[in-house]
RNA sequence: GCCGGGGUGGUGAAACUGGUAGACACGUCGGAUUCAAAAUCCGGUUCCGCAAGGAGUGUGGGUUCGAGUCCCACCCCCGGCACCA
């Protein structure tokens, strides 16, 4: 066999195989246990990032993996197409978002191929195509007719220049991106889904999902937020009327100082009415923060009002400000503030002198000053009347009860969760399909006129939606009456949230999703998709599958067992200052990096002039700072299992990863030396069986080395999902083959275990060079239907072993016993040993530590 | 601001259950091979020190025979915050 790997041979070699084979077409087989594998499907930017290929080099890792277990495998490939990329790149390259989109997906997907993934890619799916969209369309009005569809008002940044609609990302500190303007708020009407009914079951099914990062449950219980409280209402002075707040602490209700308002709240626009003050307030807060974290970063600023509430309890008078740290949309848009346990309730209440009353005391003696700052913890009531000396759970219940009774408070349970609007004032998403009446009432479009086409042939100014623009496109009629189309298209996290489902019946025409074919592969087993979708897109994709549950059409209640959170893929960016002020950005490729003998960065120089650049730190690949690595050069220069490799070998895939060259040389060095010793191994006469009751020390270390890297190996494909040290303890293995001297027939024999299993473990991490060397090894089924290979009890037993010894916590010597010595015999051994001795000399000996198998420590003093 | 992560050699990292800190690589230094180079092979490489030894996992404290790992406080970095996907 050719002596050198040609990693374009080699690669072309194995996927015209599985080309020709069909090896990746599967379908339900109720024989065989069934694996479905799925990584998030890219949004269709342009090119593949090396984001993209960290996320489906291990999806495709444990695909293969679970094939190489004989499980039935569906791995398949998509494309989340709709989206606001589209649009810019539209108004820019003057041509449609639906021509560019495709243009992507066609290049992304012959990268994809190019890397050797195994997708069934007759399932493959587009979420712009109307074969896919109508679907969600049809779902949508089914969810109209169970009343979990409504329309409501809303707020969106307003570009009152350029007379549209902006996404957040595109108001750059409070002024629009093209025009600059500065934006204001604006109430539409909107499209929302009641996820708040479920909120509930999502709260609670978390805890079903064992195979789920706790991290990730988490951060949802608390998006969800579920908090059991009371809400009240305190009367207004001199009105009918009450102020209704929600709190968690009723405990603290005879703490209460000040009502603070949000500026949208209905009191606070009638406040504006009659003072001019307030009326500036208000309108500032209107226009000023556009997101949630703006708004909680802000300076915490007020104005007071001229309304006074009456205390509930007490029947004193409260005065109500209007604060802008108040959000609208949880509670009821307006709190009770207690500054002294409450950090944000006090920061505002020292700065505007309201006064800070202490009603809560620590359990402890410690002593507490409210007037400093708060003391947000439970504890025992003061200063409280008849409830002074309850604890705060006590108080809670007592206030609770003595509320109800006056018909003024009810406990109830409160969510920080949000009903999921689901309206874009955009062009290039999937058309919500409801229709405006002449009378002003809505209706579903009928089911036999689905879909609701997106025309695709457009031109766009960069403006309005052409939905909006074209006069013709809305007209329509609805049981012979005229009436006019929705113009909004959907969030784009709609498509991506049951995505999952219509792979298993992708060209289904006849209905959303074929159950049979869906309960057979549901749920995913493993789904592998970066972090920062921990919250939003796993939590609308978890909504989506219990409403396909509950419309009949998937028999589970989740739809993703196992989830794996990838790190980002960072690089070091380069930069110069422009004579005019501006920055360019240098790709990494194009920087040469100087080190000292320790190698350690002295300066890097642009490759085309050998002019000094600047360091400018190590973010995330973006367009923006140009630090973007295309995968392609690397597998032009390397191929495909070389980038793979490195990939998978560069840190685990949760943590975030700096991209570095001199680690893909490092990849591709140990494929030349395992391409090396397979040629070198098969050029010389064929091994016999192996004789594992025959063999001398040496070629009984390389079969232990060989059976404890198959455990360490299936332990971390499966359980532990740390890629990277299989890959090292694949690594150690061929140093060790390397290491032994071919004397005789059984030395052949464990090499070419060990070879076998090195070619067989790397399967699925580099299947091309694995699927040539396992032939050339003499195999004739191919290594991706290969059986994963089980570790042999007894070649991993060891009569031997060497045992740490410590003295005081520090190591000073090691002892070579017996596996099975005993706790006593150690401890004479340790203690009998010259350099512990040397240690102990002068100290009496007070404690010997043994830990069987690990270490002994010996105290003395 | 709130929620969730992270911080270990010159670099990527390993240490899985509180038990040898730095596996495996990259880089670098030295050597072999070579007319020479590439490739390959062998050896050294946390820091200080000639050595014995000492110090060392963001900072400061604590628990323990023993802490990268557990507890408390702090600093810095990253992700998300509902219209980027």
């Amino acid at each position: 066999m050719e002596e050198h790997y040609r990693p374009e041979e080699v690669e072309r070699t194995a996927r015209e195989f599985w080309e020709s084979n069909d090896t990746f077409a599967v379908s339900e087989d109720p024989e065989r246990p069934k694996y479905y594998c799925l990584s998030m499907f890219p949004y269709p930017s342009g090119k593949l990032h090396m984001g993209h290929v960290r996320n489906y080099t291990i999806g495709d890792v444990v695909s293969r993996y679970q094939r190489m277990q004989g499980k039935n495998v569906l791995q398949p490939m998509g494309w989340d197409a709709f989206g606001l990329p589209a649009e810019n790149a539209a108004i820019q390259n003057r041509t449609a978002p639906a021509a560019w989109t495709r243009q992507n997906i066609e290049h992304m997907k012959n990268q994809l191929r190019q890397l050797g993934f195994g997708y069934d890619w007759g399932r493959e799916l587009a979420t712009c195509d109307p074969d896919y969209y109508r679907w969600e369309q049809w779902f949508f009005t089914r969810l109209y007719e169970k009343g979990l569809v409504y329309k409501k008002n809303a707020t969106v940044n307003w570009d009152p220049v350029d007379q549209t609609v902006l996404a957040n990302e595109q108001v750059v500190d409070g002024r629009g991106w093209r025009s600059g303007a500065i934006v204001e708020q604006k109430e539409i009407p909107q499209w929302f889904i009641r996820i708040t009914d479920y909120a509930d079951e999502l709260l609670d099914d978390l805890d079903k999902l064992d195979g789920w990062p706790e991290q990730v449950k988490t951060m949802q219980r608390n998006w969800i937020g579920r908090s059991e409280g009371v809400e009240l209402a305190f009367p207004i002075k001199d009105s009918e009327e009450s102020l209704s707040v929600y709190t968690t602490r009723p405990d603290t209700l005879m703490g209460v100082t000040y009502m603070a308002l949000a500026a949208r709240h209905p009191l606070a626009q009638e406040a504006a009415r009659e003072s001019r003050e307030v009326a500036e307030f208000v309108e500032e807060c209107r226009n000023s923060a556009t997101t949630t974290a703006e708004m909680e970063t802000m300076e915490k600023r007020g104005v007071p009002t001229s309304l006074k509430v009456i205390h509930p309890l007490t029947g004193e008078e409260i005065p109500v400000w209007i604060a802008n740290f108040v959000l609208f949309e949880y509670g009821s848009g307006a709190l009770m503030a207690v500054p002294a346990h409450d950090e944000r309730d006090h920061e505002f209440a020292c700065k505007y002198r309201l006064p800070i009353r202490q009603v809560i005391t620590s359990h402890d003696e410690d002593y507490v000053d409210c007037q400093e700052r708060a003391f947000t913890e439970k504890g025992l009531l003061i200063n409280s009347g008849r409830y002074t000396g309850m604890n705060s759970d006590e108080a809670f219940d007592a206030i609770a009860s003595d509320l109800k009774e006056k018909g003024i408070g009810r406990r109830r349970t409160n969510y920080r969760l949000r009903d999921w609007g689901v309206s874009r004032q955009r062009y290039w998403g999937a058309p919500i399909p409801m229709l405006t009446l002449e009378n002003g009432e809505s209706a579903p479009v009928p089911e036999d006129e689905l879909p609701v086409r997106l025309p695709e042939d457009v031109t766009m100014d960069g403006v309005q939606s052409p939905l909006k623009t074209d006069p013709d496109w809305a007209k329509t009629t609805y049981q012979g009456q005229p009436a006019f189309r929705e113009t909004d298209t959907f969030d784009t996290f709609m498509e991506s949230s049951w995505y999952y489902a219509r792979y298993c019946s992708p060209n289904n025409d006849k209905a959303m999703l074929d159950p049979k074919a869906a309960n057979y592969w549901l749920p995913v087993d493993q789904y592998i998709g970066g972090i920062e979708h921990a919250i939003l897109h796993l939590l609308y994709a978890r909504f989506f599958h219990k409403l396909l549950r509950d419309v009949g059409l998937v028999n589970s209640d989740e739809p993703f067992s196992r989830l794996l959170c990838q790190g980002m893929v960072l690089a070091e960016t380069y930069y110069r200052e422009l004579p005019n002020g501006g920055t360019e950005w240098i790709p990494p490729q194009d920087v040469e990096v100087e080190r000292d003998s320790k190698g350690r960065v002295i300066q890097a120089v642009h490759r085309n002039d050998g002019k000094p650049v600047t360091t400018g730190g190590v973010t995330k690949m973006s367009k923006s700072k140009n630090n973007g690595i295309d995968p392609q050069a690397i597998i032009d220069q390397y191929g495909a299992d070389t980038v793979r490799l490195f990939i998978m070998f560069a840190a685990p895939p949760e943590q975030s990863l700096e991209w570095s060259d001199s680690g893909v040389e490092g990849a591709h060095r140990f494929l030349r030396r395992l391409w090396r010793m397979v040629a070198q191994h098969t050029a010389g006469e064929n091994a016999p069986a192996l004789d594992a009751d025959n063999l001398n020390e040496q070629q009984q270390n390389l079969h232990r080395k060989t059976h404890q890297t198959i455990n360490k190996v299936s332990d971390d494909f499966s359980r532990r999902m740390t890629f990277n040290t299989a890959i090292a303890a694949v690594m150690e293995l061929l140093n060790d083959a390397g290491k032994l001297e071919v004397r005789e027939a059984q030395d052949r024999a464990v090499l070419q275990e060990a070879l076998e299993t090195a070619v067989l473990v790397l399967a699925p991490v580099t299947p091309h060079i694995s699927h040539v060397l396992w032939q050339k090894l003499g195999h004739e089924t191919p290594v991706v239907d290969a059986s994963w290979p089980q570790a042999d009890e007894s070649a991993l037993k060891q009569d031997q072993i060497e045992l740490v010894v410590q003295v005081n916590g520090k190591l000073r010597s090691r002892l070579s016993v017996p596996a099975d010595a005993d706790r006593e015999t150690l401890e004479t051994q340790a203690l009998a040993d010259e350099n512990v001795q040397r240690f102990t000399d002068g100290k009496t000996v007070h404690k010997v530590i043994v830990v069987p198998g690990k270490l002994v420590n010996v105290v003395a003093k």
